[in-house]
DNA sequence: ATTGACTCCGTACCTAAGTACGAGCCGTAG
DNA sequence: CTACGGCTCGTACTTAGGTACGGAGTCAAT
């Protein structure tokens, strides 16, 4: 168990000194102990918890999701079913992105497609029809 | 070919005036003809514009992707090869974010079949590792 | 003991993506 | 013609997620 300061915390989870202060103001990292010059000294699964939000982050949780998400880990109270309920509504949200994203990327790739085996005549299909894919579009 | 207002438009689209406005401010709605009393008036296809946007925002695009996204339909000098590269890192970048989702969808499935099989002893394991698993972690 | 790097805190500032507001036209129904 | 709702504009405010700043204290090496 190393400690961390907040500097060489920062540094290896790659984000700015003040965003680890501003992740303390909310809530998302505990706050440390302090040593005695009043140096914030993190034990070093703050890095694991920091590796964590990024991450969370980069897939489209909102600091308050993630808050909750974290939240699940430190309440005593919390019984095992209601994290669990939390759990599976969290996987429900991904699921749902997931398949918003598919939908998306096939699209896209159908308009990829069109536009590869066009003959040479005629403009591209993609700028056609690039701005009327609704969802289930047959574009 | 039906002439909305900004009003309609926006009543349509789902989103406030202000929006629209916005949305021309960043021009990712092209600014329309006035009527002789200095009113907006769409052409009804900003109705579909309109709902892209929405739907791309709705993946994760930024307003700045999304305004590249459609650049590629307004630009008569792309060719149709720039349109497919385009088109094609989108496709990777979807991908890549599918891909996270799903690997975070997965950590938290076996969490939740971790707490559901988990005999009556001991503490949530859910509680236990939810704040560590990295990726590819063997949680 | 002094220097230089690091840290503290509070506060202010920043970008993205809107939203709200007020004053002043437009347009139509009564 | 007047009232009332919708539209115009510029500007300001909001929330989320940070980033930057400045003055002061701390720590380690020389």
């Amino acid at each position: 168990m190393k400690r961390l300061t907040s500097g060489e915390l920062a540094k290896r989870g790659g984000v700015n000194v003040e965003t680890i202060r501003y992740y303390e103001r909310r809530e998302l990292l505990p706050r440390p102990p302090r040593s005695a010059g009043g140096y914030r000294v993190f034990p070093d699964d703050a890095l694991q918890r920091l590796h964590f939000i990024k991450r969370a982050q980069g897939l489209g949780f909102s600091l308050k999701e993630i808050k909750e998400l974290l939240a699940l880990h430190v309440d005593p109270e919390t019984t095992c079913d209601e994290v669990r309920r939390h759990a599976t509504s969290k996987i429900d949200q991904i699921d749902q992105k997931v398949r918003s994203l598919i939908a998306m990327k096939e699209s896209l790739q159908r308009l990829v497609e069109a536009c590869r085996s066009r003959g040479d005549t005629g403009e591209c299909p993609i700028l056609d029809c690039l701005d009327c894919c609704d969802g289930d579009a047959s574009c």
